[in-house]
DNA sequence: GTGGTCTAGACCACC
DNA sequence: GTGGTCTAGACCACC
């Protein structure tokens, strides 16, 4: 019964990756915030659980958990666990700078392989046929 | 006169970034080959002048220039230097795939974060201006 | 106890060898997957502790390992260690690849020589007695 | 006129090759030495020639050619160029002594990869078929 | 504890 | 001159 009112996020957790895995669960549970999945109230799984179901350890979940709390994705209440908050303001704003993110990332990246940004555009056309 | 038959290329180093020495150095050539700055059996600046110019440990230059052989981009020949293999064909169809890769991430990305297209490129003029 | 869970591999290191020592350490980790020594899995030695047993400058063992990551042999979990990425079916191919081509370039050389095959015949009962 | 009576022999120049250059010349001569494609008091294609046909480095060339000389298959005269002594006796050694050599390679090699003697004449069957 | 980057400097083979 | 290997040691992020 112990994950009866806890709700569990999507993550794929890929430990051969470069990206530190406190970064992939941090990012696991700010998509689904940021697509609803997680709501404002909302209890996440335990850092116990978490651990228990990919292996992974606690300290390293906690890591995650924090930092989300420091953002304010989230908040702990001492011997219950971790809930969501749902800042609509302060997300929309996050999401925001997120997505500028995104772009400019992908600007440079593609940049750095010669390409312009009318190459994209082409290759944009073949996605949205 | 030393360096009269070797090809240097744009570096912008920036050693307080997160991206190590050795992948900027990497990105560099590999941008100076993608933008055909750099040709099949052009003579590269040599490890030790390079290192001089920026003051980066000639091991972390080797370092780059490594990988760039492993990943067909350069050839050492010992004694006298390291050399562009710019396989045409084969980087054609590398930089064409990776470019590919990176737009389809991409869009994925801002879709799950419920942006569209339009937002994109919403975002893309205040980029270009 | 701190090497509990690690595996070891046979290692005859010779400092003296016109062989690297990185490759030394290269090729008895390959031989230790070939043979089924270490699978899927494993972890293998750190860093630390093969560089203390041998007396090896972790940077050297270092670049072994990270030659055995591009070449899919290991993967590395920053703060864990590297582990064995036993990929049967790819391995399986590239073992026998490998080898057909050691033959049969050995092969065209002895008969470059004027050697037959009767000649190496004989040759190998001198080294299997 | 130059290229009288000079013998050239086949050179398979790799110079992207981790072999060195000059043990590349050296084991070209040898080969034609063996095979008998270059016999006794041949005239062979001068340091200058073999310079210019491939685009090495005289000083290269000469040191091939001086362990040529100093391993009894060449013998220089001043002014007129490199000659190929073929001593029958001490070539029927070095050709075994070759020979054995590259049998103790391979086996030792082919060992490294798991694979047995069995193997091997397993593997011989079908090339001899 | 683990791996990852970088340095300063030595010493070698090759051209 | 060129690249290639190795060391001793510092400092960092991650678990």
């Amino acid at each position: 019964m112990k994950q009866f009112d806890t709700k569990a996020f999507e993550l794929d957790l890929d430990v051969k990756s470069a990206v530190p895995i406190y970064e992939q669960v941090k990012n696991a549970v700010k998509l689904a915030i940021f697509t609803k999945k997680l709501v404002e109230g909302d209890k996440i799984i335990s850092i116990r659980d978490l651990s228990a179901q990919y292996g992974i350890n606690p300290l390293t979940i906690m890591k995650a958990y924090n930092y989300l709390e420091i953002d304010g994705f989230l908040y702990s209440r001492k011997g219950t666990g971790y809930y969501v908050h749902f800042d609509n303001e302060k997300l929309k704003k996050e999401r925001k700078g997120f997505f500028r993110k995104q772009v400019s990332e992908f600007l440079k990246k593609i940049a750095s392989l010669g390409y312009t940004v009318d190459d994209f555009l082409k290759e944009l056309k073949k996605h949205t046929k």
